[in-house]
DNA sequence: CCTCCTTGGGAAAGCGCTTACCGAGACGGT
DNA sequence: ACCGTCTCGGTAAGCGCTTTCCCAAGGAGG
């Protein structure tokens, strides 16, 4: 970089001081400048579009006016959401939103919180599912603390595992509801894909429907369960793979939105045409279910609002932390699982 | 921000001076460090988890890392896909994204290209149609050319009417062959949800498919150009507005992906069922059509590459700027637009 | 044995900004 | 007429790092 305007040629031409330039640009506190030398100094700057050096002023100020966000891949819906929550509020509070795709590689949470510390960023968000890897949570959780020692606040958006202020789904509760409703729906014979079994939110997911099935005496044979990655693409693979097992199963929970889509897909490429052929049901409510054909049964999450949530969580004052802020899940039940008609 | 480790500590704990730390850790050009003494200095950092200020680093440095992205809206799918891409390619070459959503308000982008400025970002992207807003145009092409001017390197995904490198995407040749295409099934009674009028990208995809229908005799009749935000809701209001207007149409054109698939839901909740009742087309095969039923009739443009591609543009060396680089979109052809059986 | 390199460490000068701290002038009270 | 006080500009000390320049020590060559 050269060639740029630094404060001081705005000073020169102003014809004041570089303290003056300053104060007069920034408002700076419980001091004025004279209007007409403000005056001067504004124009000047005006004039030679000036544009402060903001790693000047973080260097002098000590602070940074970025969040930095870390999220698994941002051209799935799900981050997609939270992401632009995350961005409108920050963007409320004047603050710049650095983004980072782990694109679910285990470790890249921890390098990019450690990016975003070197940047001195004010706010770090961590979105997405813990995994049962200890020694990951560790160090994300160790460096996440380095983070915080030094002044920053974080929030993650998973289970809450980690030593910071923590937004958690209910995903247990969410996946429980919607084995009861689908049981008063009159759907019986279950099948779960899974997701993939290391990943703390698909597993909570199974359990929660596990236990409703439960309540109700139903069990979830073990040949019903197909884990798999947690995308589209997971979930179509892991319902074909169930189809080859050839069940006897009318109505899947896939557990997340994306691999019920993805499912639905796959049953049609079988010829099932669900919901007649198979129920089907998800949970996370993304944006673009609106246009899925049947509309699919799912459990709706806030994720904007939790994107939002977050920030304004980050920038609490005077609170004791780290805190955990339970999201809770709504069922929402649509066409892809139809109500059966009672058994005679 | 307070607390944090400086490499003046490790260099005391090392018992070296800064310059030797500093060197010991960049592993500085054509200067070496002793083998023993970096090693100490290596493990004094490790065991103080010293992490590096950027800002300091930058100021010293006089450049960062940074990529500035802005973008419409990031949880519209089509510039998640873009933005994607160059998380991606920004990850291989070690840069951090920072990122901006204008949600279309006038002049936002111009305000974030600043802010990108004064983080002294390496790379500007920006993202998004240009409007026919010429005053708008140009005080963003005076900011992107200070940029440059600093020694940035910017790129933009949009017409080329900025001063910067930019990829265009042929939308008026990917209309016109998906005029011709539809044409060629059979349609004849044609109407267009055209988004907003003052989008450039737009109005050339209406212009595009004008063209097409009138190389066959056929026209537009201006009752069945509907315009409206370049959205879902916008498209699904369009198709309304288009059915109340009770038109002697066939098919519909919608400018974008998101519009067709709003237009889609439009039509059923009006008990019209795609594409039996109406055919419809859209423009850019997002991602998430490929879970839309019927598959919707699209030109397909590689967004994520696009993404990879303006990265890989910026980093660019010894090339004579601004360059434009037309990306062509390709017709997909999909259920949503059945071939017609020959008028007896 | 002296001189000239080479090797590698340290001192210090910035990078552009903010913000104590200082000081000069203006003004009012006694 | 003098002094305290207030206003408002300037001076300069950093913020944490990189990098140039300098210098000491040791080895090679004459």
């Amino acid at each position: 970089m050269t060639g740029s305007v630094t404060l001081h040629d705005v000073a020169r031409r102003a014809g004041v001081s570089l303290a003056t330039a300053s104060r007069a640009l920034n408002g700076s506190a419980n001091r004025v400048v004279g209007e007409e030398l403000r005056e001067r100094v504004l124009r000047a700057a005006a004039e030679l579009r000036y544009s402060p050096n903001a790693h000047a002023q973080a260097m002098a100020r000590g602070r940074t006016n970025i969040v930095g966000l870390s999220l698994h891949d941002i051209a799935d819906p799900y981050f997609s959401a939270v992401a632009a929550g995350v961005m409108r509020e920050a963007e409320a509070h004047g603050l710049l939103v650095t983004m980072a795709s782990t694109e679910r590689r285990p470790g890249a949470e921890t390098d990019y919180v450690g990016a975003f510390r070197r940047h001195w960023a004010s706010v770090v968000i961590v979105v997405g599912s813990r995994t049962d890897d200890r020694a990951a949570t560790d160090q994300l959780a160790e460096e996440l603390a380095a983070f915080e020692a030094e002044g920053g606040r974080a929030v993650a958006v998973s289970q809450p595992r980690l030593p910071v202020d923590t937004i958690s789904i209910d995903n247990q509760a969410g996946a429980r509801d919607l084995g009861h409703a689908l049981h008063e729906l009159g759907h019986r014979r279950f099948a779960v894909l899974a997701g993939p079994t290391e990943l703390l939110t698909a597993t909570e997911r199974v359990a929660g429907f596990r236990e409703a099935l439960a309540r109700h005496g139903g069990r979830l044979d073990p040949e019903h369960v197909v884990s798999g990655p947690f995308t589209r693409d997971g979930g179509y693979a892991a319902m074909r793979e169930l189809l080859d097992r050839d069940p006897d199963v009318s109505c899947v929970f896939a557990v997340n939105d994306v691999m019920a889509v993805g499912a639905m897909a796959a049953l049609r490429d079988r010829g099932i045409d669900p919901p007649t052929g198979m129920a089907i049901a998800g949970f996370d409510d993304i944006a673009t279910l609106r246009d899925v054909n049947p509309g699919l049964t799912t459990v709706r999450i806030p994720l904007e609002e939790i994107g939002a949530l977050a920030v304004r969580l980050a920038l609490d004052d005077g609170v004791t932390r780290p805190r955990v802020h339970r999201v809770a899940g709504e069922v929402v039940v649509r066409a892809s699982t139809p109500r059966l008609p009672p058994p005679r």
